[in-house]
DNA sequence: CCATTGACTCGTACGCCGTACGATGCAAAT
DNA sequence: ATTTGCATCGTACGGCGTACGAGTCAATGG
């Protein structure tokens, strides 16, 4: 049946035509490109987010027609997948003698993920339904590369990358619906009354107002580490 | 400004009027009721996905108009609030002696939790963008009071919580975007043959494809609670 | 020099969506 | 007999994603 995404993303060509811009627009857009609506399109994620993303939104930024997109683009799906990895680059740690502390670096990659899934908090929910893109990849590759080169034993290794990642998809998803469900104020107070009657146990640890996110994060991470850790 | 979902939810009373059923479908369904519309929205997400709820749709399958609807329900956004809490109701261990087991009833919890969402793949791409509801709040309550019965200092309550919560989440989140990008072989094979030479690493360990997911899931989740336990 | 090609843009239109509004039916209360 | 209030639903509006086909313009090559 009908071939979804066989191959080829869009309709340009993958080669590097290196057409100047046309005249037409006389004081306008440089022109469409991917790079320009992806960006445009995280833009917009950004500052109206998931539902705010349009077609229609995206080509009136870009000051383009609606459909010129589709040249570009697959459909909105493409814009979703592109947008969300383009904004999980990573670029390692800052500076670093070659493989030294490994676990200096699963942290700091780690912290990053977490932190620029953050910056989008869009990103978190669209993680769950779409593919892994090479970004994605990228940092799975590289965790399993410095786990392994840390020592740790090939029969363990698959369980100690997913714990890692669930760890910190987990993380972030959950920050994420938080900050949706405090929006408004007054409804999470509210939330909150009722709550002491209802869950006296976390409403006494005060889980849910605990505001020391990255801090908690961290200690988990480090906890989670330490057992992993062959031993040194 | 305006007041978004200020206590009611619908302009249905919360009162429990006892009207027998009206005499106006002579051989139809039952009458309308918030229970039913979740129901079914429930079985209608199972069978066609996130994107396959349709307020018309459900309509339809409810035998109702479709305005009939928002008498039960303030939005749609408030079907899905209601669908995702009704899948992740928990009825507690299945026969225990009281609290003398703690190890054994945080597992059954978390393998219960993760298993609920499988059943309902959606759930999980639902849940970072729906507010906690008490289906939610409740197991956190289950999983902070036997936690905390079990010995677990005040201090590290709400990172030992956090730490399990966030493993269980980003297993069953993770695991879902893997059905969905799995869904057509040809693109998954595809993707794995130059997934051999850009993520050398992640191909030897076989990291995709291992499908024992939930051994590793019940692997990484003993090690999480060894590490958790205060002796015991 | 003109015709052809192919990369790129875009206006129109279609079918579907969520839901505001107001009309209706019907049982219970007055 | 009238009023009230729960419940249902038809119609309509504005917005959505995108199929289709016509258009523009630079490069090509005869």
């Amino acid at each position: 049946m009908a071939a979804k995404r066989s191959g080829a993303r869009s309709k340009r060509s993958q080669g590097m035509s290196v057409r100047l811009q046309s005249v037409q627009e006389s004081r306008g857009e440089p022109p469409l490109s991917r790079e320009r609506i992806v960006a445009t399109a995280v833009e917009l994620l950004d500052t109206r987010g998931v539902d705010g993303l349009t077609m229609r939104r995206l080509a009136d930024r870009l000051g383009s027609g609606v459909m010129s997109l589709y040249w570009h683009v697959d459909n909105k799906e493409d814009v979703f997948d592109l947008a969300l990895d383009s904004v999980l680059e990573y670029r390692g740690p800052p500076q670093t003698v070659e493989s030294q502390d490994w676990r200096g670096e699963v942290v700091h990659m780690l912290e990053d993920w977490r932190a620029s899934m953050l910056r989008h908090p869009w990103s978190a929910s669209l993680l769950p339904r779409r593919a892994l893109g090479p970004n994605i990849l990228g940092r799975l590759e590289l965790l399993s590369k410095t786990l392994s080169k840390a020592g740790v034993a090939d029969a363990d290794l698959n369980v100690a990358i997913w714990s890692l990642w669930n760890y910190v998809m987990g993380a972030t998803v959950t920050r994420a619906s938080f900050d949706l469900s405090d929006d408004d104020r007054a409804a999470a107070q509210q939330r909150l009354t009722h709550l002491s009657e209802r869950y006296p146990t976390i409403e006494r640890s005060r889980l849910l107002l605990d505001d020391d996110w990255s801090g908690a994060f961290r200690r988990g991470l480090d906890f989670l580490l330490d057992g992993l850790a062959p031993k040194q």
